[in-house]
DNA sequence: CGCTGTTGCGCAAGCGTTTGCGTTCATATT
DNA sequence: AATATGAACGCAAACGCTTGCGCAACAGCG
């Protein structure tokens, strides 16, 4: 059907081996001779079988994603900065869409990417039995996301300084009841949403503020669980005047909520989210920003790095990018209503 | 390193053609033998390399999945569904993201997915080279996007229809000078701008309104876009009271334009959006609803089929999905405003 | 002019599966 | 009892590449 390698051979008049080191750039070949195969190769549309290579040379091209939500937001600019760095440089992606337990679950225990890429970037947490079947894949292993991990590249950002630069503008707006609306960690293992509750609780002690856990809530990192959320947090006895939404999701749920129930942002309650979304500006949203995409690229970048040049060590610790508080229109300070 | 199929073979006291029968549930291996071999590939931590496999078999167990950019709402949204599909069914998905000119006229000369793939899904349109380049794969071809292809099964919405729900239900409101924020279709053969103006002039002539150019403006999907194309119709010398976007992302943008020129929506003027993002509920966007998850579903559903029947042939002409309009919170009459 | 290096290329052995065909053996058929 | 019929399994040939090694041919060296 399509051209072979010894087709391409045949045609140059040469062997099928001198084919493979003209085309792949190998030393061996006068350039004669290669530019001619090159030549004929082009005309009879030869590309090699990614298969056949890949069993003989052991190496796949190709790079194992593993994203939890392909569909959302910030995933899905990770993936497509990542996936950009990775075709620049010649190689494929293959995706994994691990949202669910269960498809999590399969993929870990029959490992489909084993002797199928060269390296892995994955935008989810392992647990310590998935981080183990990773390593046991022998190939460079990257994240974006939570802590560090041995035998993983990480780049991501500090979730506790954003945290607090997105707290702290709210406490020196003169907020005192702050609610948050966090993502549980569930079983993703997810450092991230622990470190933020962390900073929020810290920045309270530290302008003395007593910190009420009914002015916390799960939003599962959705808009429709920020908006249950924000929802819960009214029906307080004394609500927050003021929400810190772990996402800019959450925070877009908060903000259904509260038109819902006819409150003004952010004259009755003000709001700040984090990430910097897209569609943040569009909204108004106060936010912290983050960079997404380069993170994605980054990561990618780091692991073709190492892919490069085997022996090198794999960065330590954390690769951190910078944050920064994005002021919008959903903060102010609380409206004076009496006395504390 | 990792056990292979003569590992198994040897530890279970068989051939590895008995091992590779036993594995893949295929006749010839008595009950007995085919268990006892699960055994030991379960204890020895054996998966078949899908490399050797393919290159005997031909078949990959793989998709190729071709997205303009993954990191769009729409995009995502379908990719996320159609990869459950697939990896249900255990298929992997290879992504590449091809929305440069550059990526995409890449792929399409090396066409890196020959020989890799089983059947791709295209969430974008390829031109008529680019067409004849994937049915030179020789693999079942499926599309989510644009109109129907030979060769290829579709699966999409009616354009029109949605598009008249949504500028006949702004003149229903008495708008006259209804504008509307298009995509140019440019090099990416993309029909759907086409159509959706199409429809839009065909509703404005059914009303006996006649077309002003200056009412429309391209917003080249994206948010920035949007807002662009929106301070362009503020600055007709008689902008509209209502505009149609073609899409929600671009709604948006002409919805941060409008609040950056201190105009109120609905009073001052109406917006409606196309698809239902995720997030128009947030801004209380009205717009026309596709099933965009369904359409990526289905859209895998059916390439499975013919996957599993080769001789299937694919769905004839196009596969309608159902389209609604989505009433909120940004459109109403015309503010009454002296004789016309 | 012999010797050592170097360059350019072909040979052939893998890489880990799948699969058509052949063999063996037990069972059914006449 | 002899023969046909399957079922269960092994053999070995692909599948299309890569790569270590061998072998010419040729250049440079003293």
């Amino acid at each position: 059907m399509t051209a072979s390698i010894n087709d391409v051979a045949r045609a140059a008049g040469v062997s099928a081996s001198t084919v493979s080191r003209a085309l792949r750039g190998r030393p061996g070949v006068s350039d004669e001779v290669r530019s001619q195969i090159a030549a004929v190769a082009a005309q009879l549309g030869y590309t090699a079988s990614r298969s056949a290579s890949s069993l003989a040379s052991g190496r796949t091209y190709t790079i194992g994603v593993l994203v939890p939500y392909v569909g959302r937001w910030f995933f899905g600019t990770v993936l497509d900065a990542a996936e950009k760095v990775f075709s620049a440089a010649g190689y494929d992606v293959l995706l994994y869409n691990l949202g669910s337990a269960e498809t999590r679950k399969r993929f870990f225990t029959r490992l489909p990417v084993r002797k199928r890429v060269d390296a892995v970037l994955s935008l989810l947490i392992p647990d310590d039995a998935e981080s183990a079947a990773l390593r046991s894949l022998g190939v460079p292993l990257a994240t974006t996301v939570g802590g560090t991990r041995p035998g993983f590249t990480v780049v991501g950002i500090d979730d506790r300084a954003g945290t607090e630069s997105a707290v702290r503008h709210l406490v020196n707006l003169g907020h005192r009841r702050i609610g948050m609306i966090s993502g549980a960690s569930g079983p993703l293992h997810w450092t991230t949403p622990i470190e933020r509750r962390n900073a929020y609780l810290d920045v309270l002690a530290d302008a003395g503020i007593e910190h009420d856990p009914a002015l916390e809530a799960d939003g599962d990192y959705t808009v429709e669980g920020g908006e249950r959320a924000m929802t819960e947090l009214l029906a307080a006895s004394r609500p927050p005047t003021a929400v810190f939404a772990q996402s800019d999701e959450m925070a877009m749920g908060a903000l259904r909520a509260l038109r819902r129930h006819r409150l003004k942002v952010p004259e009755d309650v003000s709001v700040v989210g984090f990430d910097d979304h897209e569609l943040a500006d569009v909204v108004g949203l106060t936010t912290v920003a983050q960079p997404v995409a380069e993170q994605g690229a980054e990561a990618a970048r780091l692991l073709l790095r190492q892919l490069d040049d085997p022996d090198a060590a794999p960065p330590a610790g954390q690769v951190q990018m910078p944050i920064r508080l994005v002021l919008r229109e959903t903060t102010a300070p609380p409206r004076p209503r009496g006395p504390q």
